[in-house]
DNA sequence: TATGAATGAGAGTTCATTCAT
DNA sequence: TATGAATGAACTCTCATTCAT
């Protein structure tokens, strides 16, 4: 009986939490961290400031909270695509078409994603910048290992896996920041995948001497 | 002799100019746009508060200023660099090495600039937003202007030239960022560009048939 | 009760409003518009900042509020002892009466009524203008309905409403001003009241033909 | 030779007076005081602002020398018209007559002058407002000289003459300031005089008995 | 527990006045 | 003497956070 009611009370905190970050996310991405207010989010998710400071301590916990929440959804996804692939080619094209695919569906995360990923505005609180680091590292670190492993598989080159993994992201960020800029994506986001993922495995340059 | 006088002027206002902006790199760089005030722009530049709003009419202009000054100054050494060298691959090359050392020179501003690029905090403010933007595309379109040439002169594969320039300049500058961060780097600038620059290039597949 | 709590709500809020026009009208009676700083009306008020804020969404609000205010008060009144008069002599030593009483109640009021009454520090933001003028007009409005009255029946000589209930206000409104600056009046209220009543209804001029 | 270069100096200074308290006229009535920077005041002018400071010591200088100058002009002008009228009603209509035509000349005067005729904005700084306020009175006394002679003479009614005399000047003000607000005056000068001096001297009342 | 009014420090910006040139 | 750049206190207004109800 207790528990029953405990279990409620969880739930229903989890949905306001929800709620909070959800209208947060719009915000955020629509006006940017510092020209969205308390009183803005409080209201777009439709509760009280107090219940809000009930849920989230600060302004920037709810920021943190959104970013480590779907950089969470997303890493899942990556390591569930990632265990279905065999080879390392195989994972970092799933990577890739990961990734499109979540920015097409939660395209105000990731305006708000991509701008902060240096974590810069966050640096000097390095307690909020750490958390907000983090939330990238785990993806580089996913794709380092990746990369480590197709090495020692003899399908990548010797490479430094973290170098490699950083550009990887950089590239793929760029592209999908400014890809989900546009309201009406021209190319769709197969072909985005594929011309990324072509240059990250064969770079540019005209292979010279095919005998 | 009026002519000394107004160039002495001219010369104080400049001295002035760039007294206020690097000040101001160095408070954004540390605390970002909207965690610096004015009050502690114009206390690091020594200079009353009237005497900075003289100069720049606010403090949003202060931050564009800085993005144009140092992206014109950045955009300058590129060309000049690509002016020496005679392939794609020499330029490519010659640009991961330009903006490696200009980040090294100038790591205030670089870490404004890779935080910054997407300019997601002005998108809303087009006025500025597109100032900002500026900044970065004339890098984007010099690049894409490389790999058009290249694939023309049979020296680069028939790939997506803006495309791939954008995502070049996200990998240089996620790499960039990171490296600019730590203090002490272990690593050289030449290794990083080298990296970079195979990457790019060649990707990390490796080459499977040769014969 | 939840009724209950809501007027009481209802009658906090419109205490606050009071309070705080209540220290606006003693400040700015004092130092003028201009010279009246937030800080110190909020301080008079006992109020923080943004409390007043809270009721006020600007400074200039807070002024037109007071002006509204207070003139709707006085056009009640001057409505309500018009009513009780028959003719239009008695209407208007009514209007004088009325007035005279609210200026020696209302001294703070008069000081900013008279001077502003001209609405010259507002002419060029017209929206507040307009407010303001609206203040004055309604009482010239109305004495020259009663003028108007009078001419048809009768009671007074053919002369422009408008133009001539103008003048009157003008009369008024420079003797109560002088009067309600002097802290000792030294002549009362009554004998004021009929030296005007006189002057703008006889004239001064000597009638020179009675056989 | 002293004299003559001391006496150039005095015109010089003289001419910059005037320079200054045109443009400072202008901006004051289409702004008001408080928002007439001393920047404005100064390009208007053709003067730099130290120059402007050499002349008069401060912004309420100009603003106060604006006033008492052209008040001077003005009672000059009434005092040379009261000394061709011979009776007291003739002297009354004179003064009617000169003040519209003033006003009419000088518009931008007038707005500020009917404006400030309370000097509010100035009580407390009494140095100040006092020499505002002297503007004013020597007009009221000037006229209240008039009614008592007038008086004496059999002429007008025995009436408190500076009552009547303040009641006849806001009477005067209140009307020529809504004058000159509108561009283009439907009613003729003339007309605005002959009903403002019937006004005053016969007041709007029917003369009931005349047999 | 939920509310949202109250708080007040702090923001960006202005401008009357000064003073070195 | 004339200049106008430099000054910095003072302004209005915002908003993250608190706390009495």
């Amino acid at each position: 009986m207790m528990d029953q009611r405990s279990q409620r009370k969880q739930r229903e905190v989890e949905a306001r939490r929800d709620e909070i970050l959800c209208a947060a996310e719009r915000l955020f991405s629509k006006h940017g961290f510092f020209k969205t207010s308390m009183v803005e989010i409080a209201g777009a998710a439709q509760f009280a400031m107090g219940t809000v400071y009930r849920i989230f301590k600060s302004k920037e916990e709810i920021y943190i909270s959104l970013m480590e929440a779907k950089s969470e959804e997303l890493f899942q996804l990556l390591e569930e695509q990632m265990a279905q692939a065999d080879t390392a080619l195989e994972k970092i094209r799933a990577v890739i078409q990961v990734k499109l695919a979540f920015a097409d569906r939660n395209r105000d995360f990731f305006r708000i994603y991509v701008s902060e990923w240096s974590g810069f505005e966050w640096t000097v609180k390095s307690a909020f910048g750490n958390r907000i680091w983090k939330c990238y590292l785990s993806q580089i670190t996913l794709v380092a290992d990746v990369v480590r492993e197709g090495i020692r598989r003899g399908e990548l080159q010797r490479v430094d896996p973290e170098a490699v993994s950083l550009a990887f992201h950089g590239m793929l960020n760029s592209t999908m920041y400014v890809w989900v800029l546009q309201s009406n994506p021209s190319e769709s986001l197969e072909s985005k995948g594929k011309i990324l993922g072509n240059l990250f495995l064969n770079g540019i340059e005209k292979p010279i001497k095919k005998k």
